[in-house]
DNA sequence: GCCGTTTTCGGCCCGACTGTTTTCAGTCG
């Protein structure tokens, strides 16, 4: 049982008791437990074992209790007489907008309604209008919602949000009476998945403002319209938010805007503990008096802490390591200076080594390697001895071009092959500047079977850099099942760096891994994987996950000066060449 | 059900918007 499916149940657990119309608090501390476990960078079997469930925040007595009757017997008693009280096909009408656990409740106890199908019907004759509260208005407003549940479009991935937001942010900023536009949720948090877009304005002109925005040309329909708040559909079926304040109440708006809610919620308590009372328009304090702020750090400031940088809000301790003045240094999102994993024609790549070196030396970068895929991956064109040897030609050859602002290293990125063997003898990639290895195929396989490829990889002495090392693809593959114990112990036992890779569609290491990895004092590296000049920039994404992550930049590689990169691989090809790997 | 710089009991975040109501409940972020 994985750390995401007993969160899972506490998730349903908690949608259940509220529908049943439990005491909201208690379903409250279902949810944040649900929350809190999803977010673990630990197997909670391991936790179980060295007795340390309680120290999840939010789990205790009775949680802690149930985690361990899921753990040893597979089931929950719990769980099981809830669902018999409470149709479990009724958390699917919760995801219906404007259903929620009170309607839901209704609409089952009223009209023995129990799942979406019967919704829709009941809709559909008119026979929801009839329950006390209800009206035609809203009748429609759920015909709607389930229609929009069901054509509703995916996360959008990160890199996709950024360019559709950057658009809307370019246009609200040229619409009169703006004073600042920017974005905010989960976009401003830089989460890997976007939801809605979010919003916030400043202006002196909320209503004009907000009656421009309801009716730009790409909206489907408005979902709902007020003077500090607005909500649209796009024909794209994204969905759009708006929020305006005044400049000088600017700062607590973007503050609230950008969450996340359980990092807002903490905050709050933290204010009311201290006497004060937060919400989006300001902070008033215990006497009534309003405290106005109009950037971001008022906010903060006066509730007793520094800033904290959006990517942290998530409360994951960021609020009391505010308090305790020991926030985490960040990587500054132009402290890459060098770019380790990038493809080129000689594999899969569309742009020539030639194209990748110019774009790099135009982006600042001081170091790349050109990280072509190995022979076996066929369907990428893959490298054998003979043409890596007349890519080496090459690249020395660019290498005349470019100058010396840029050194091109040759690396290889370097099949992991289903039997866990390299895909290239010892004698070839010790000829090699860096080698990249990574998992491409067979990655269901059981998680001690990969868990073992991965192991092998991480012991050879001239693997340098395990590459994407999960294999998910975002929003719909999930990674490989390993055991990560295992694999970053290996990692920080021989010195070897795990890749966060950049790519919108893998961002892996996932921010929970590179956390962990971080406390463990793992290097990591992160990566374009480029397969064009014009992706290089794309190292943005990667850059959030290791600021989500609290990654201390100096494990960051990438920020080394190229002496101390290459002294590091020097030193990695020293002690490859002093063991031998078969005694 | 959880939790403690006021507490081991008594609290537990805040405001905008909508629709159905004549003052408020429900939902959402």
């Amino acid at each position: 049982m994985t750390n995401q499916e007993i969160a899972e149940i506490f998730e349903k657990i908690a949608n259940l008791l509220e529908i049943k119309g439990e005491v909201i608090y208690k379903t409250l501390a279902y949810r944040r437990a649900a929350e809190s476990i999803r977010n673990l960078a630990e197997d909670i079997n391991k936790l179980h074992q060295e007795n340390k469930l309680s120290e999840i925040p939010g789990v205790g007595k009775a949680i802690s209790e149930k985690i361990i009757e899921i753990l040893t017997t597979g089931k929950l008693e719990f769980l099981e007489k809830l669902e018999k009280e409470v149709p479990p096909s009724l958390i699917e009408v919760l995801q219906v907008p404007d259903v929620g656990p009170k309607k839901a409740a209704l609409f089952w106890r009223e009209a023995g309604i129990t799942n979406l199908m019967e919704l829709e019907r009941a809709a559909n004759t008119g026979e929801l209008r009839q329950l006390p509260g209800m009206g035609e208005k809203s009748e429609k407003r759920i015909l709607d919602g389930i229609k929009m549940y069901q054509r509703r479009s995916d996360r959008m991935l990160l890199g996709q949000a950024w360019q559709v937001a950057n658009t809307w942010l370019d246009w609200l900023r040229s619409v009169p009476g703006v004073l600042r536009a920017e974005a905010g949720g989960s976009l401003n948090r830089w989460k890997p998945t976007i939801g809605d877009l979010d919003f916030v304005v400043s202006s002196n002109n909320p209503l004009e403002v907000m009656e421009t925005f309801v009716n730009h040309k790409e909206v489907n329909r408005i979902l709902s319209h007020g003077e500090n708040k607005s909500s649209i559909e796009l024909q794209s079926r994204t969905q759009i938010q708006l929020w305006i304040q005044p400049p000088e109440r600017f700062g607590s708006l973007w503050q609230y805007s950008t969450g996340s809610k359980e990092h807002n919620v903490h905050l709050r308590e933290h204010a009311q503990r201290i006497g004060y009372s937060l919400s989006e328009r300001g902070i008033q304090d215990a006497q009534g008096n309003e405290i106005l702020c109009a950037v971001e750090a008022d906010v903060y400031q006066t509730l007793g802490m520094p800033w904290i940088p959006p990517e942290l809000r998530e409360d994951r301790g960021e609020i009391q390591a505010a308090l305790n003045r020991c926030l985490p240094i960040l990587l500054d999102p132009k402290g890459l200076i060098s770019d380790l994993h990038m493809h080129s024609t000689w594999s899969d790549g569309r742009s020539s080594i030639e194209e990748m070196a110019l774009a790099a030396k135009q982006k600042g970068l001081n170091l790349i390697c050109i990280c072509d895929h190995s022979a076996s991956l066929g369907i990428a064109r893959g490298l054998n001895k003979e043409r890596l040897a007349e890519q080496r030609l090459e690249i020395d050859r660019v290498q005349q071009n470019v100058g010396k602002s840029l050194q091109i290293l040759q690396g290889v990125e370097l099949e992991i092959l289903a039997d866990g063997k390299l895909d290239f003898p010892d004698e070839l990639l010790q000829d090699l500047d860096l080698v990249v290895a990574s998992l491409h195929t067979s990655l269901r396989q059981p998680r001690e079977t990969i868990t073992g490829r991965l192991l092998m990889a991480i012991r050879n002495p001239h693997v340098d850099i395990i590459g994407h090392p999960s294999g998910r693809l975002l929003p719909t593959r999930e990674g490989a099942d390993l055991d990560w114990d295992i694999i970053l112990q290996a990692a920080a036992d021989h010195g070897v760096a795990l890749e966060i890779n950049s790519d919108p569609s893998r961002l892996d290491l996932d921010e929970i891994h590179a956390r962990r990895a971080a406390e463990m004092g793992i290097l990591m590296c992160i990566n374009s994987d480029a397969h064009s000049f014009d992706a290089l920039p794309i190292t943005r994404f990667g850059i959030s996950v290791a600021r989500r992550a609290w990654v201390n930049p100096e494990l960051v590689i990438n920020t080394w000066p190229n002496e101390k990169i290459l002294a590091w691989l020097g030193n990695r090809q020293v002690m490859a060449e002093s063991i031998h790997p078969e005694s």
